[in-house]
DNA sequence: AGGGGAACCCGTACGC
DNA sequence: TGCGTACGGGTTCCCC
């Protein structure tokens, strides 16, 4: 369950290891997790390509490639729940990449593989305008500089939907998944399930802040490891030691002792929230 | 238009 | 014990 924080923690990681590596070749032992692109044409076009740059957009991982025609695309990840990529250096066991759904070669002798338990995750290889098209689709980013108090209110107060599934709405704003819309409306102090639109302006400013707080104290602890999640080292997040409401369904309230609630009445998912001190 | 529901996939947990 | 089945989870697509 890879949200912002996690994709964050991976791509930083992965920039890091394979920017510059040249693509050699290419196999796909798992070729139901492509997406807009054939097994075999995904393989002729990466093969001598270099990855200029590793990024993340939403919860996407995103590699850009300049590729052998000189084309620039994009290489983009979505791990969903079980996804994620690993460099095999020759010294990870066999066993780690069982699940390897697209396993690329690079020039120095290492292994990128996309491994994939359950493949629901997708890879798909997009040419800048389609990329460019895709990523319009996507809200802002909530970390980004530019995006304000203003922004956020004004993304979000115009639905009529409750502000839990309106901050999980990738269209309106980018990267928030279950677990960090629960935390931030939790540090609000804010009902998940309150309409979006009856939210004050002060209301949104304070959930705002508490998103923003939320995912950089995340980013600093390399994620959330809830179940699956693993970065791009095979190793585990910290963060999960600092929720307050995720996962923490029955327990006292930090903030005010009630005991937290769990329902799923407000979109279906696993919902965490204080009765005692969210209105 | 925007919202609801199914499909995607398989390890895990549980029932018999 | 061994088999069968329900479940979860984000996104996309279809339909209303």
């Amino acid at each position: 369950m890879p949200e912002l924080p996690e994709t964050e923690t991976i791509a930083r990681d992965l920039h890091a290891m394979v920017v510059g590596s040249v693509v050699r070749d290419v196999s796909v032992p798992r070729p139901d997790v492509l997406r807009e692109i054939a097994a075999a044409d995904l393989c002729s076009a990466l093969s001598g390509g270099r990855i200029t740059r590793v990024w993340r957009r939403a919860k996407l991982i995103v590699l850009d490639l300049t590729l052998a025609d000189r084309q620039n695309s994009h290489l983009v990840v979505q791990p969903r729940f079980t996804g994620g990529l690993l460099v095999d250096d020759g010294t990870l066991p066999t066993s780690e990449f069982a699940y390897s759904c697209v396993a690329m070669s690079l020039g120095d002798g290492r292994t990128l593989h996309y491994r994939d338990v359950r493949r629901l995750g997708t890879v798909a290889l997009m040419p800048e305008a389609r990329f460019l098209e895709y990523s319009s689709g996507l809200g802002p980013e909530p970390l980004d500089q530019t995006f304000d108090a203003t922004a956020f209110s004004g993304c979000v107060r115009l639905s009529h939907q409750s502000i839990k599934v309106v901050l999980m709405d990738q269209r309106r704003l980018a990267g928030v998944g279950n677990i960090y819309a629960n935390e931030a409306l939790w540090r609000a102090g804010i009902d998940p399930s309150r309409e979006a639109s009856s939210l004050t302006f002060a209301e949104a400013e304070r959930l705002h802040t508490a998103l923003r707080d939320v995912l950089t104290a995340s980013i600093a602890a390399r994620g959330t490891s809830f179940r699956d999640y693993r970065d791009a080292r095979g190793e585990r997040g910290t963060f999960v030691e600092q929720l307050a409401a995720y996962g923490r369904g029955g327990e006292p309230c930090p903030r005010c002792g009630r005991r937290l609630v769990v329902t799923h009445a407000v979109d279906g998912r696993s919902t965490v929230f204080c009765p005692g001190c969210q209105f």
